[in-house]
DNA sequence: TGACTATATCGAATGCCATCAATACCATCG
DNA sequence: CGATGGTATTGATGGCATTCGATATAGTCA
């Protein structure tokens, strides 16, 4: 298979996992998180665990900070933009397979994110 | 491994893969795009793009509609909107990260439920 | 009906991914 | 220093995903 070399593709790949999905909202919702948290939160092992805070940190989603024995996890503010800024790029195109009047409906998937 | 069937997930998934981020862009831009036109091009076979389309049905990406030989795929806005709606659900705590008291910052992170 | 085209499915090869137990690494504390 | 506790890495394993060639299915046209 070709490498995914896609910063992209590597986001998406990083937050298609309930694993890992499970950690990206815990950070989200607590905003800085002890790695020995997240052990116990999401029903799999230690090893689990560090493996896919790594794969996290590899696919930019977020940044680990050192303090003492313990590892502090939090959400990079930019990979939340790259991938709003990436699903902004999708939207539905109201190409009237019903007869819409296709500037109503192009408005507001447009005013959706408003 | 705990089998998949988290909507948000099966989203995230479909759209995880080079080919098929390529053919939801695609129709993003397009509206409604025949399937042959992704066997060329996609760069893959044309059983591989069959199976990539059929990957993105049944994660509810796209609908399709047979019209004589062909079959014409097309975005779900239903789909656009769960993943703007899972992205939104998604972001860095604003938790004043110059200068906060850790006590403030402890409660504010509480409290981020609310 | 038979030839032709478009699309889907099958079967198999290959490679990647998630997972765990064991173990190494690293910082702190006594 | 040695013991302890948190975190990362290693190595092995099972399973799933991507891919293709071959083939089946479905629709059109002569």
């Amino acid at each position: 298979m070709k490498r995914q070399t896609d910063p992209d593709i590597l986001l998406l790949q990083g937050a298609a996992d309930p694993t890992r999905l499970a950690i990206l909202r815990r950070l989200s919702s607590e905003g800085e998180v002890c790695a020995c948290e997240f052990t116990s939160c999401c029903g799999v092992s230690q090893p689990t665990t560090s493996h896919h805070l790594k794969v996290l940190r590899e696919t930019g989603w977020v940044d680990a900070e050192r303090r003492g024995s313990w590892v502090y996890y939090s959400l990079r503010p930019a990979a939340v933009a790259s991938l709003r800024a990436l699903v902004g790029t999708i939207e539905p195109v109201a190409v009237s397979p019903v007869r819409a009047t296709t500037a109503s409906r192009r408005l507001s998937v447009v005013q959706a994110t408003a």
